[in-house]
DNA sequence: TGTACATCAGTGAACGCGCGTTCACTGATGTAC
DNA sequence: TGTACATCAGTGAACGCGCGTTCACTGATGTAC
């Protein structure tokens, strides 16, 4: 085993994901997830400092994927989708942490910086939607959060069982906001 | 000091909440609830078995609190309002905690009558609304819980500062529904 | 091409901590007769 | 009115655990000359 990792900073904050995905943001702990990585149980420190600078790294990673994902969206209908197939799916040990304000530190300049990123991104697609009322982008923003959590609560399944948050989302949003991108459509 | 606390189920959950709501659920340890309450540290066992018991029971009571807040208001958006109020003021420690599938029980039976208690009161509202297609009452769920998870995460005050969360759903709320209860208002 | 040296990444032992849980116990309360 | 007894609520000592963090260290890497 060489005593170089390579790329541990990468791979930890991979498997952080993982473990935050799988068993949720208490279960991450940084033993266990040298032990993940094959390495001792001080390495994470290393890189993170400690358990909080870990989960704020992980969550500045997310905001930067999902400010990825809705540049890519070509319209609101669209970026509302992938917002909630990313909380929900690949992303989800990401987004787990991305919003948990006593878990990460709020005042950390890389993850400000990220979270505008992501900001920006969705309120792009939001500012253009009917009817283009002051609070349309909050409420649209409320609105894909919401019904992810409601995911993440079970409470889509419950009443709604089988069905995919992200197509929900699609059918909901519809109906409450029209896309002028989307119109064709 | 009498052997007998007289009260202590009560007590706990009354002081596991301000807990909560000061410093999130991970800071509520069963040790730390009997030092508040002035007991030993094994008598919170003796009534939540665990703490996954304790904070199953805090939530249940949480529903309980929220389903009869929602009762008591007249009309859809006055029960947006009351969910927004509560999940933001003096229901906050228990609302952080009734939507937290990885910490409660979720098969446990009075957990799930209370909830069931209070989907039902705030769907009893939700269905009134205009537009008034199936997916309505889930939109008007996902917006009032994402708002209440926004302004957790501190978006709102960054995005609208000074603005009371409970007054700022209200308007969003009429932008996306029309609610007949209050159409004279 | 070789050497010296600074820098960086990861190690492993050690520390103290607060926690959840168990358990035999004791004090208080209420109820039956 | 008194007594016996069951039940319930809370005690306190003890356990083992995994954790975060610190620290002097060593192995590897790259760079300057």
């Amino acid at each position: 085993m060489a005593y170089h990792h390579g790329d541990l900073r990468v791979t930890l904050l991979r498997e952080a994901a993982k473990v935050v995905a799988a068993e949720g943001p208490d279960a991450l702990t940084l033993r266990g997830l040298a032990r993940r990585a094959g390495v001792s149980h001080a390495a994470p420190a290393h890189h993170f400092h400690d358990r909080r600078g870990l989960l704020t790294a992980l969550a500045t990673g997310g905001f930067r994927l999902l400010a990825e994902e809705l540049r890519s969206a070509p319209s609101f209908l669209d970026a509302a989708v992938s917002y909630v197939r990313f909380a929900t799916g690949a992303g989800r040990g990401y987004y787990l942490v991305m919003f948990d304000a006593t878990r990460i530190d709020a005042g950390d300049v890389k993850l400000a910086s990220a979270r505008a990123e992501t900001d920006g991104a969705l309120l792009a697609g939001a500012v253009t939607v009917e009817p283009r009322t002051p609070d349309a982008p909050l409420a649209a923003l409320a609105l894909v959060h919401g019904l992810v959590a409601l995911h993440e609560a079970g409470v889509l399944e419950r009443r709604h069982p089988g069905e995919d948050a992200a197509v929900l989302v699609r059918s909901i949003a519809q109906i409450l906001f029209s896309d002028p991108a989307n119109r064709q459509a």
